[in-house]
DNA sequence: CTGTTAGCGCATTCAT
DNA sequence: ATGAATGCGCTAACAG
């Protein structure tokens, strides 16, 4: 009789198990819609989509894909109660500290990818050691003889995104450990992607041009490149410029471009693990974040100015 | 009574909710992992995901990436069948004879995203029109008088994709029009992405070099100006390039490229709206594709050489 | 070892 | 108008 089932084009109906067993063996990844409209040269978030999309159909889930329009705790949480999903995995734009409670009084699982709060119990992230990418990126130019420095980042809301709060952080003491003096003018902030980039670095050059560069994310970076290109400024021979997301994307620009790595699919793979762990209610491990390195190619050059 | 319900932090089941209703408002994303893994460079599927989410969006539905490993009809169907989610958009990396008689015999609604079989009934996507993609391209670079003109195309186990079938027809159609022999040796495969793209360029232009390229994928076509740089080959003095993909994409390469451009987004849209048809029963209109436009931009030139 | 049944939480129907 | 009962399709527990 069984054989007959079998043989007869029968197929269980998925939803009645889900709801039977309370497992959908779905991960939300909840993103904001601006992640999604900035995806083209966003290796980044390419990275993180592809290693936790394959981390979790390794471990028998599937990716649903969250997004919210403004990235506020508590429509994120309207959201996210709303999910056919057993945990989440939040990629916040910011800090999000009116989401978590939500989440928490709800009873939902969930990861983020960054360091979401003050408070120590607050543990359920595995970000990476930006304060380090900031140092070692910092030190290679001053040891290169870099003395005029920016370091662009991007600005969400007016605020810095919190991994960009670190890589300042590390900046500026590699900026002390060479006794230069921090100047604010360091630190330049880009409201925008490609377009704003580019206008930006525009402007940058026509006035006081610095001779090295940070840019902390690739969009940016792609439109430096683009700007320089289109205006014969040579890198790394009259600017040097320093990258930071996966190594793997920098190497396929031109010229290959020295860079910050970070081991995405490492932590992604991490968080994964974690928001199993707190699907399953086993014991959380909590992972220490892994430090950046340095790839030194060819974009980076010893200042010989001045 | 209903005050205190809500003002309690009270969460409906979304599972039973779904079961009950028998509508989970997910649109299953059906991917191969080659798909996932090319990711980077692969202007064309980020738009198309990008629109696809963005749209899904808009109709209160979610988009569950669903992968699978061997991109066979079986396979496919294995997967699909186990997923909560009222239809599926089926991104295909080739025909794929074997899924569909599945899918149908189970009742789950599917939309392709390129034509799927020959039989006229199976009319469930919304495609572009390659063969114009394939002849407009062909036809502007023997208007700039080339004949050494090459097809770079992607295969997939050992075929091409029936898009690449398509464009081809239109390459040959334009290439009669000029009276120009067609020679085999005018479409080259390429098996991979970035590295055997470059080798691949590095063979070409050792041995005898086309004045133009017909370039079927945006890694490709990175790869290819990637090689020219490293070589001073100078684009367009030297070679003409034209790809095939967003037309966004294609502007913030160096040089600007001229390109194929497709209307992702619309046809991104018409495949949602075509497969919420299906899942609620009503009848279909099907979509005639629509026509690519030519974007001309920096890298074709005349063709002063011989 | 095979066959029957209870119950998951919601929405809908029906009875009050 | 409010409240109680039913059933969706599975699975796990239980009975034969």
């Amino acid at each position: 009789m069984l054989d007959a089932v079998q043989s007869l084009g029968y197929i269980p109906n998925k939803t009645a198990r889900v709801f039977k067993s309370g497992r959908s063996h779905i991960l939300g990844l909840v993103i904001s819609t601006q992640h999604i409209s900035e995806l083209a040269f966003n290796a980044g978030f390419q990275s993180r989509f592809k290693a936790l999309t394959e981390k979790a159909h390794s471990e028998g889930y599937n990716i649903l894909i969250i997004t919210s329009a403004d990235a506020e705790g508590r429509s994120y949480f309207e959201v996210i109660k709303d999910q056919v999903a057993d945990g989440f995995i939040i990629l916040s734009p910011s800090v999000n500290e009116a989401l978590t409670p939500l989440l928490e009084e709800a009873g939902i699982p969930y990861v983020y990818n960054m360091k979401y709060s003050n408070r120590p119990e607050d543990c359920y992230y595995v970000s990476s050691d930006d304060v380090e990418g900031g140092y070692i990126a910092a030190k290679y130019l001053l040891d290169l003889n870099h003395t005029e420095i920016r370091f662009i980042v991007g600005i969400v809301k007016g605020n810095f995104m919190p991994f960009n709060v670190d890589r300042i952080v590390g900046f500026k003491r590699a900026l002390a450990e060479y006794g230069i003096a921090f100047r604010e003018e360091m630190i330049v902030s880009v409201p925008g992607q490609m377009e704003e980039s580019y206008t930006m670095f525009h402007h940058m050059f026509q006035t006081r041009r610095p001779t090295a560069l940070l840019i902390s994310n690739e969009t940016t970076t792609v439109a430096a490149l683009n700007y320089f290109h289109d205006h014969g400024i040579r890198v790394p021979q009259d600017v040097s410029v320093i990258g930071f997301g996966p190594s793997e994307f920098f190497r396929h620009l031109r010229p290959n471009l020295t860079n910050v790595s970070y081991d995405i699919a490492w932590s992604s793979n991490k968080q994964v693990d974690l928001l199993l762990q707190r699907i399953e209610g086993q014991p959380i491990t909590p992972e220490r974040p892994k430090k950046p390195e340095l790839i030194i190619r060819d974009s980076t050059a010893r200042n010989v100015q001045h």
